[in-house]
DNA sequence: ACGCCTATCTTGGCATTGACAAGATACTTG
DNA sequence: CAAGTATCTTGTCAATGCCAAGATAGGCGT
């Protein structure tokens, strides 16, 4: 399956690229995120990348269910790490804004709404926001009273996302500082949602 | 001091082309918003922009900044609307949300780290940032007990920003249905800080 | 009033980019 | 092994940001 480097048919340029894309958008920031960019650096030519993602956008979708995947899985390691469900829910929301910090390009490129678009359904993206939504659902009921309505969970869930990604984008761009957060959260989340 | 609209010298094009900017952002998107689109919209060359600008850049902070007087000011009104602190706090929250729901492309532009940097400070935009952030803490301050400590009242207006900016963010791109904004920030909001 | 001066605007040009078209190459399947 | 197809390349185009140089006009001192 994997073969040699200087054959004419590169053999897993979709994945080269995505990387290519990935270490270009950490090490030069989104503006030097430019499809010709991107292919230079996989050392093929300008136009390889279209076959594979039909057009720019193409790729940066790729890319961001990438970060995507890769934002989920560290907040599910973080809420995995503790075993109180405010704990975990407080350790997943933790996970998300260090994300967002040590993430910047990447989690602007998630939220773009030019590249996922929850409205528009996309088959490489959408499944990826819903499983986030349903990560979000599941960790907020765990620590809401047992008998609270599937209503009230998404409410809450909904409000509690909303703190929580601002709070990202704010410290992401600097104009908060990452002292209030830990802070900010807590006295947001121990509010009357825990018990 | 106006002139002809037909002279060489246009007179006012730094206000025109602000203008043009801002009109085509709302009609187009931001994708739309090329420096020359913006002369050609102005109906100058497509070099006249550098001379007041500088360069892509430069517009857009000014657009940007424009975007956020109008953020103020619209916050501002929403809070005089009402007398209760709480409820003034409740108003802005919501005029925030909603300016950012009626006017995403602005919202974004104001908020892209690119173009609005809050540590790099910046004569147009800086002082601008710097009065939304004193009206955030007055208008938090006046909803907390007379008593409260200088360096709570920062914590928690930090943490309501996030959480409002958060909600604006995520209702404006969809990923949030509108109808979670009141209940979510009244959930939120009806917390420790108000008396 | 006259002429220079400078701010303002225009034309021309260059490198880069996203996208399309057509050709070259190599894997694969019958 | 030959036809077919997926993959990659070269060539090209319009649009864009920006730089350089020229054109125009309003303001200044004399």
């Amino acid at each position: 399956m994997s073969r040699s480097n200087v054959s004419y048919h590169h053999g897993n340029l979709a994945v080269a690229l995505e990387e290519a894309a990935l270490a270009l958008l950490v090490e030069e920031g989104s503006s030097a995120l430019s499809l010709r960019a991107v292919a230079r650096r996989a050392g093929v030519s300008h136009n390889a990348p279209y076959h594979h993602f039909g057009d720019r956008q193409g790729l940066l979708k790729s890319v961001a269910a990438r970060g995507l995947r890769d934002l989920l899985a560290a907040m599910v390691t973080a809420r995995d790490s503790t075993s109180s469900p405010k704990q975990r829910l407080l350790a997943a929301s933790f996970a998300y804004v260090d994300f967002a910090s040590e993430n910047r390009p990447l989690f602007e490129l998630i939220f773009d709404p030019e590249i996922c678009n929850p409205k528009e359904p996309n088959p490489v993206t959408g499944p990826l926001i819903e499983a986030n939504d349903e990560f979000l659902a599941e960790t907020v009921r765990a620590a809401l009273p047992q008998e609270t309505a599937e209503t009230d969970v998404r409410t809450t869930a909904a409000a509690l996302w909303g703190a929580v990604h601002g709070l990202a984008v704010l410290v992401s761009t600097q104009h908060l500082d990452a002292s209030v957060v830990r802070p900010g959260l807590e006295s947001l989340l121990e509010l009357r949602f825990l018990e």
